[in-house]
RNA sequence: GCCCGGAUGGCGGAAUUGGUAGACGCGUCAGACUCAAAAUCUGGUUAUCGCAAGGUAGUGCAGGUUCGAUUCCUGUUCCGGGCACCA
């Protein structure tokens, strides 16, 4: 009987479908175990060999979990709204709803192929109206709610009406708008429209305007993504920042508890990192400046008394506006030679003076014309004077104003003060346009380098002379108080949440405008259903396609959709209860399945989906709906797979005099080099080499070669056996091809080759389904696995899945011989074979307690290797072989447990035991170092004490040899682990 | 530019808490079986010097801490991920 591995993982697969065996239901009796795959988006492309590495991982542990007892909850869904299907329906007409369709069945057909146990009963799909009818009504429940600081959690909007009637919103900061103060009388003056207006200023889910990527010539705003350059991706067209109407979630008034979660919760420490960088909460003062539009004559800028700076109007005016500035260092305040302002805020061009106008209009227009990421990255110092002065509030010194692309308008006020002595960026920036520099730091500034020291003695600072900078900041800043022109503030680098998208992909807003005034949709009217249209391409004036449909503008419904996070922010939920109607979630599903226990996932949703997914957690939490407030309990990282690229590499040749034919020649029948030879270009061995070939390829003597153009291009990397082309495959591969000359190196055609993210267009994607239909899902599982630690990104390669392989059918040959048949026996083990599976068990048990799956396949091949090594046949050791590697290879497992005779599922067993006393050693082989080096070993009884240890050392060949008669300076002996002789 | 990772033989990787560097697998070399091939089995395989015993170097690079460093610290190079409308 042999190892058909295709027959029995096929017979397996039904089985256990028709069995409905990975079914699950909540029961209390048992411990529960949430294990949870970032779901996919279902692209056109199918799933390549990187997405299952992290859902192998996660179907490991959970049977690995369900074996151990627990109630294991294992779903799988869709992520299924998106700009690829839209973009896709623009470019063939095909409506996102058939494509996505057709893509799920296609992930669906492949993921089976592996043999995942997920429950998909269970399955979400993000697009389907009886999904997005419970994201709408999230929305609805952000939308209704506000953050009570004070409470420090959402709560109903309805809860401020009460109170503004009462109180006005004394005690309830707005967070949209901080100095809004009015009285009960106010409120209750104020009409619909302004009450609304305010309302929406404390929701957490709401309406503002923010700048987006508009292209005009393809009229329509465009993802970061589809700008490349400054140009729009598709056409090269100009794209500008528009400012448009869009929805926001308030995450920033969780900013504290995203932060304060993570001390909950197994991230690893860089993702917590991340996170708490990308939240980014600083403490620091916000400081008000007066703006003036000259400079002031030295000597006449200070009122001593006031210690602040009164007008003079022959000599300059003072602007209304106040310049207000965020900065984490107010102690550097005497040091400020400069201040830069966010180019894109609107009250610049009322401080401009004359003779700057024509520089400041310019510069505004190229940075308009720039995005977010190209302002910052940029290496090359811009910037521009606006010809306005600041006013140093202690010393009254007049500070330029500058704009500069660096600053960005979002964070903080949009302003900042430049102390150069003390910050690298301002140094350089002052160095750059000739700004004298201050010295506030003494001799702990070298006037090269800018030194951000907290704990320098501060100089030139007046009333701060002699103090060290840390203790300084509590002085200004009292000082600032006192003045009415300052107050600490801590900030946060995070801004709100864009919710709004001018896309047709995605879920409605359940909103209706009347007379600019957003009104929820009643719940009974959920799903707000997304309309079939024909056309996907944008409405007027950068709305989204919904805003061509009639029926849907004539209600007044919003015409934004929401963005592709919005149905991944809580789909852990729905898994709990996927088929309830009247709630997202029943409490009591939540309540029992609680927080995901394991989530396997990339790192690059680590800012996005992780946060938002957490904030949407924490607000249904606040309002009572789920009774945890952090989604995850424990998170996974998985590595990238990345695409091993090949390259075949096309010569254009140029004729010299008298053989002109030569180019029409290369054009019609393309001639490929070799990766070796390409390495000579330039050479003149190079040039002789392709010479020679082509004359031998066209069968010319007389071709003389001018010049030789290489274009590189990928090929696919199925036609390539490591580095070396399958020529006969390449030239079928393309028709264009069809006649394709080689020039080899050795007699092959070697490629050339490049690590790249995997995707179709760069032929570098590798089909688990190829290779699944050639050596079987449980080898393509555990060699995904045996590849190295599923946190590692690494580029894929097939080379040594053959060995994987053979090790399946070394297992099976422990029960099954090829002449003899059935070699299993029911014969009593040794000790030794229970060593050996003892310490098979207890390795790959916390191999996979720890996600360190590669070097759990590796205990089961010394486990393997050693019980063949043993003859071992017996069914006593290996059942217990076949249930601990039932996780990792479930089909040939199962078959195996039934043919030795179980019945049931080996999916139901359940793990072993291990029994110690087949593993209890007495002695070990102790390494020997000298002076850290090992130099021989000893076999020492593992009660041995110092002493005995040393006398034992000390007469032993090797030893006495480098001690060369010397007694050792010391004996360093630590229990279990090695002994080192210290000369 | 900013934030976070990573780097170990020809290749993927192991070394879980600072304690024998290279487990396991691929590849490769030699051998066994075979008419032959496949499959399978046995042995070698970091480099270098040496017949060997054994020595020397060695975990991206340069330093440091330590009896002992792939592991900790400082600096640095290269590669990967993210940077707010890809998912």
């Amino acid at each position: 009987m042999e190892y058909n591995f295709r027959d029995l993982e096929k017979k397996w697969q039904q089985q256990w479908k028709a069995a409905g065996i990975y079914k699950v239901s909540a029961d209390p009796a048992k411990p529960k175990c949430y294990v949870l795959d970032m779901f996919p988006y279902p692209s056109g492309a199918g799933l390549h060999v990187g997405h299952p590495l992290g859902y192998i991982a996660s179907d490991i542990y959970s049977r690995y979990k369900r074996l151990k007892g627990f109630n294991v909850l294992h779903p799988m869904g869709y992520d299924a709204f998106g700009l690829p299907a839209e973009q896709y329906a623009i470019d063939h007409g095909i409506h996102p709803a058939v494509s996505t369709e057709a893509n799920i069945a296609n992930f669906r057909k492949q993921l089976d192929n592996i043999g995942f146990c997920f429950d998909w009963d269970r399955q979400v799909q993000t697009s389907d109206p009886s999904y997005y009818k419970w994201t709408q009504w999230i929305f609805l429940q952000l939308f209704g709610s506000w953050y009570d600081r004070a409470q420090r959690k959402a709560v109903p909007v309805s809860s401020l009406l009460e109170a503004f009637a009462q109180a006005g919103n004394e005690g309830r900061v707005c967070p949209g708008d901080p100095n809004l103060r009015f009285s009960a009388a106010e409120w209750t003056g104020f009409d619909e429209r302004r009450q609304q207006e305010i309302l929406m200023h404390y929701r957490l889910a709401y309406c503002g305007f923010g700048e987006v990527n508009w292209c005009e010539a393809l009229g329509t705003v465009l993802a970061n993504d589809e700008v490349v350059n400054g140009v729009s991706e598709r056409g090269g067209y100009p794209v500008v920042k528009k400012k448009l109407r869009q929805w926001y979630l308030r995450i920033t008034e969780y900013a504290d508890r995203l932060l304060e979660g993570l001390d909950r919760i197994e991230f690893s420490e860089a993702m917590k990192e991340m996170q708490t960088n990308w939240i980014g909460k600083s403490h620091g003062a916000e400081i008000e400046f007066m703006v003036v539009s000259s400079e002031l004559p030295v000597g006449s800028e200070k009122d001593a008394d006031t210690d602040k700076v009164t007008a003079d109007k022959t000599i300059g005016k003072f602007f209304d506006r106040k310049l207000r500035v965020y900065t984490t260092r107010p102690d550097t305040i005497f040091g400020v030679d400069f201040m830069v302002v966010a180019p894109e805020l609107e009250w610049i061009p009322a401080i401009v003076s004359p003779e700057q106008q024509n520089a400041v209009d310019e510069y505004i227009a190229y940075v308009k014309s720039r995005s977010e990421r190209e302002r910052q990255a940029e290496k090359k110092i811009s910037g521009c004077f606006t010809g306005a002065y600041a006013v140093n509030p202690f010393d009254g010194r007049k500070i330029p104003i500058w704009i500069s692309e660096y600053v960005l308008a979002g964070y903080g006020t949009g302003a900042i003060m430049a102390v150069p002595c003390g910050d690298d960026r301002d140094f350089r920036f002052a160095r750059h346009f000739n700004i004298p520099i201050t010295n506030i730091l003494g001799d702990a500034y070298n006037g090269e380098q800018a030194n951000p020291t907290k704990d320098a003695r501060l100089v030139n600072s007046g009333f701060l002379d002699g103090l060290i900078m840390r203790d300084a900041m509590a002085v200004v800043n009292r000082k600032l108080e006192e003045m009415g022109i300052g107050t600490p503030k801590v900030n946060y680098r995070m801004r709100d949440a864009a919710f709004s998208r001018q896309r047709y992909w995605g879920e409605p807003f359940p909103i209706v405008w009347r007379d600019g005034i957003a009104y929820p949709l009643d719940e009974k009217d959920l799903p707000l259903e997304l309309p079939h249209v024909e056309k996907y391409g944008p409405g007027p004036e950068g709305e989204g396609p919904l805003a061509n449909v009639k029926e849907w503008t004539d209600k007044h419904l919003e015409t934004n959709t929401m963005p592709g996070y919005a149905g991944s922010s809580w789909y852990f939920l729905r898994y709990m209860d996927p088929h309830n109607e009247a709630a997202f979630c029943s409490r009591e599903a939540s309540d029992y399945w609680g927080q995901v226990d394991l989530y396997i996932g990339g790192t690059e949703h680590a800012v996005g989906h992780l946060l938002y997914s957490r904030m949407w957690t924490k607000a249904l939490f606040d309002l009572g709906y789920i009774g945890h407030d952090e989604p995850y309990k424990k998170l996974v990282n998985q590595g990238m797979i990345q695409g091993s690229s090949r390259f075949v590499y096309r010569i254009e040749l140029k004729g010299a005099q008298g053989s002109q034919g030569v180019e029409e020649l290369s054009r019609r029948t393309p001639v490929f080099i070799s990766h070796g030879i390409r390495a000579m270009e330039g050479t003149v061995e190079f040039h002789e080499l392709v010479t020679l070939a082509v004359r031998n390829l066209f069968g010319d003597n007389s071709i003389e070669i001018d010049s030789i153009a290489i274009s590189q291009l990928h090929v696919d990397v199925n036609i390539v056996d490591g580095l070396e082309l399958n020529t006969a495959a390449f030239k079928k591969w393309r028709t264009e091809y069809e006649r394709a000359e080689f020039v080899l190196e050795d007699g092959k055609y070697i490629c050339g080759t490049e690590v790249e993210k995997m995707s179709k267009s760069k032929f570098n994607t590798v089909n688990p389904d190829d290779l699944v239909a050639k050596y079987g899902a449980d080898t393509f599982r555990m060699y995904e696995m045996f590849l190295g630690p599923v946190e590692q990104s690494k580029p894929w390669d097939t080379k040594g899945v053959e060995g994987v392989h053979r090790f399946l059918r070394k297992l099976w040959r422990l029960f099954y011989d090829e002449a003899k048949g059935k070699i299993w026996t029911t014969d009593k083990p040794t000790d030794a074979e229970w060593k050996v599976i003892y310490r098979t068990v207890k390795k790959l048990d916390e191999d996979t307690e720890r996600f360190s799956f590669n070097t759990g396949v590796s205990a089961l091949m010394i486990g393997v290797n050693e019980l063949h090594d043993l003859k071992c046949h017996k069914k006593a050791i290996l059942e217990k072989l076949l249930i601990i590697m039932a996780p990792y290879a479930p089909h040939v497992c199962e078959e195996l447990w039934h043919q030795t005779g179980n019945t049931g599922s080996i999916l139901t067993a359940s793990y072993p035991l291990v029994e110690e006393k087949y593993l209890v050693e007495s002695a070990m082989n102790y390494p020997i170092a000298i002076n850290g080096k090992t130099r021989t070993e000893l076999n020492i009884a593992l009660d041995a004490t110092q002493q005995e240890v040393e006398e034992m050392i000390l007469a032993d060949e090797t030893v006495k040899k480098w001690l060369d008669g010397k007694a050792p300076k010391r004996v360093v002996y630590v229990k279990n682990r090695m002994i080192n002789v210290v000369l």
